[in-house]
DNA sequence: TCTGGCACTCGTGTGACGGGAGTGCCAACT
DNA sequence: AGTTGGCACTCCCGTCACACGAGTGCCAGA
């Protein structure tokens, strides 16, 4: 069925393509690879890719355009990552050690990832969910009134504003944060919530009521997963240089808003494998024409995040692969320095 | 030279050239408007806005189209602001209010103010250089590290790494956070650098290592103009609207990509005046199809920071100018409520 | 199994052409 | 003096016909 030449015939056509955006005919093939046979013996061979779906034809007398199915066989058998050359290397090595916290880090990343593929990059901020408390720490504000700051192995600040019932004495506040404290640092957020939740009815019954306010401010901060849906978005000038503006381009600038979508497209991928998504395979139908090439990173095997790169089906992938892997790889190194 | 009826003709012009994207006739113009003269008569007065050079003829035998000169004049002598409906005052207002920090302000507002104006929402994040420490925290790591932590009166929190040369009691750190907060809480970030400056001279001698270190992290963070910036961005999707993509969306996706253009393109406009740049008016000649509607916010006469939107410099400018002042007024009130 | 040849298909670019929207100008009217 | 109706003129745009050429499928021969 699908002997060797036929797929060097694909491999062919998909390179092609993707330089060129043209259709491609037999002729133009034979010349631009040394593929040592003829153009009517290629024909041949396009006919039967087509024949199995892997190419298509847009019409009568054009050339050959690959279907998500070519797309998806050559990811899986013929594509080779290309190796990203010492000057990448070196400058992702120099961009991304430069970044001084959180923030920066992510968006160095997807400054850079749409910079390496020319296409848009996305990146997902660590998830709360798996990180572990570093510390609490409570600053009176006014007698009422505290500012509550929560800091996570990740390197993530959550700052939250306390109202108390009744004024609360420093030493009294100093008492709660050691409380606190013991309960939630080193541990992971689920399990803190779990032991937050004891304190206040093991507090002094004078420090009841304050350790009450700030456990639940506590507990709501660490569920809050709205920084879990939180996404860094660049390259979305790349789009400009799509062919179609209404099947191609404003669908994506649409999905590029909404991050919930953008989560949903980056998907739970494994911290280890790049997962490329081509055209339909995707879960929106309005995007069947961009693709996704996406991994996971976080240090050692916890997945902390996502982070890919999106564009058209008609995408350099060996390129987007190497580049997706390599900055994820970073990354996960960066975060677990920054943990120690 | 330029009498009622004329203006009126230039009023019509625009708005329905802004409505439905194709040259206006004088025959068209007559109709859509009560304007209660001939068309000849209208074209008499169009000949003579030509002259002017309100208005242009794309070729002979073409409606008109105003120019940025028309647009100006429009803008400065014949829009009348559109007022919010009562429906779209709630939708700001709840929306805001339910904010949860600085980040969630900013983000929230971009997002609604492209939802209002069906435009590209540019907003900056406060800046610093204005605002005053609220407070400053030192939570130790190991004996040897401590985390800093920079809380503005703005809301915007800070946080660095702070490395000793040699360990430090809890006692002395203790000292330390009272003295550094004595120097710099409730001051402006300027006057602050330089109060911090003096206290590693009168700090205790077995304190003035340490003291030292906190302090150049601190005046470092103080100064640093990165997060200045920052801004936030949204609606990119409206762009899709957009006739020519060439000339008007390209340079205007590239531009969005530099967010140091982008603080550009907002200007230092004053805290009361919605600024409007229309086309070659602005500083990039790229963007000699795109307006800018700006202004900027801060509690009472404190210029925290610029927001607007930015499209094609044929937009509803009465309904652009009015949705930013809006929001930017609700965004004032909010920083001034956190403020307190 | 591959190759060269050949007829066929069909998209694309070009040029001619008519319709129509819009203008500018002029003479007449108020 | 300002306004109006009439009229000739300009020029964009959509349509159609047509030739060109790239590319294909098929077939006979090596």
């Amino acid at each position: 069925m699908v002997d060797d030449r036929k797929l060097d015939v694909l491999r062919a056509i998909v390179e092609d393509y993707v330089a060129t955006e043209e259709p491609v005919g037999s002729k133009a093939l034979v010349e631009r690879h040394g593929l040592g046979v003829s153009p009517a013996t290629v024909r041949n061979d396009m006919a039967a890719l087509e024949e199995e779906g892997y190419i298509h034809q847009p019409h009568t007398s054009a050339g050959r355009v690959p279907t998500d199915k070519g797309y998806r066989l050559f990811v899986d058998k013929l594509a080779t990552l290309k190796p990203m050359s010492t000057a990448e290397r070196r400058a992702i090595a120099t961009l991304l050690d430069g970044a001084v916290d959180l923030d920066d880090v992510v968006q160095r990343s997807v400054r850079l990832l749409s910079q390496l593929t020319r296409q848009v990059a996305i990146v997902q901020y660590p998830t709360l969910s798996r990180s572990t408390v570093r510390h609490v720490e409570l600053v009176p504000l006014t007698p009422t009134r505290l500012m509550l700051i929560l800091i996570l192995s990740t390197g993530r600040v959550e700052q939250r504003l306390v109202e108390l019932e009744a004024p609360i004495a420093d030493a009294d506040l100093a008492e709660v944060r050691v409380a606190v404290n013991g309960a939630a640092s080193g541990v992971q957020i689920a399990a803190a919530a779990a032991a937050l939740g004891e304190l206040p009815g093991v507090a002094r019954p004078d420090q009841a009521d304050a350790t009450r306010a700030i456990v639940a401010v506590l507990t709501e901060a660490m569920s809050d997963h709205r920084s879990d849906e939180r996404v860094a978005v660049s390259g979305t000038a790349n789009l400009a240089r799509y062919g179609d503006f209404d099947t191609a381009v404003r669908p994506l600038l649409e999905a590029l808003e909404e991050h919930v979508v953008l989560l949903k497209l980056l998907g739970e991928s494994g911290a280890d494998a790049v997962t490329v998504r081509i055209g339909h395979e995707g879960p929106y139908s309005e995007l069947a024409a961009t693709s996704v090439v996406a991994t996971g990173y976080g240090p050692m095997d916890a997945h902390l995040g996502s982070l890919g790169v999106v564009g058209p089906t008609r995408m350099d992938y060996p390129g987007s692969m190497a580049a997706v892997r390599a900055v994820a790889r970073y990354v996960s190194r960066i975060l677990d320095e920054g943990n120690q």
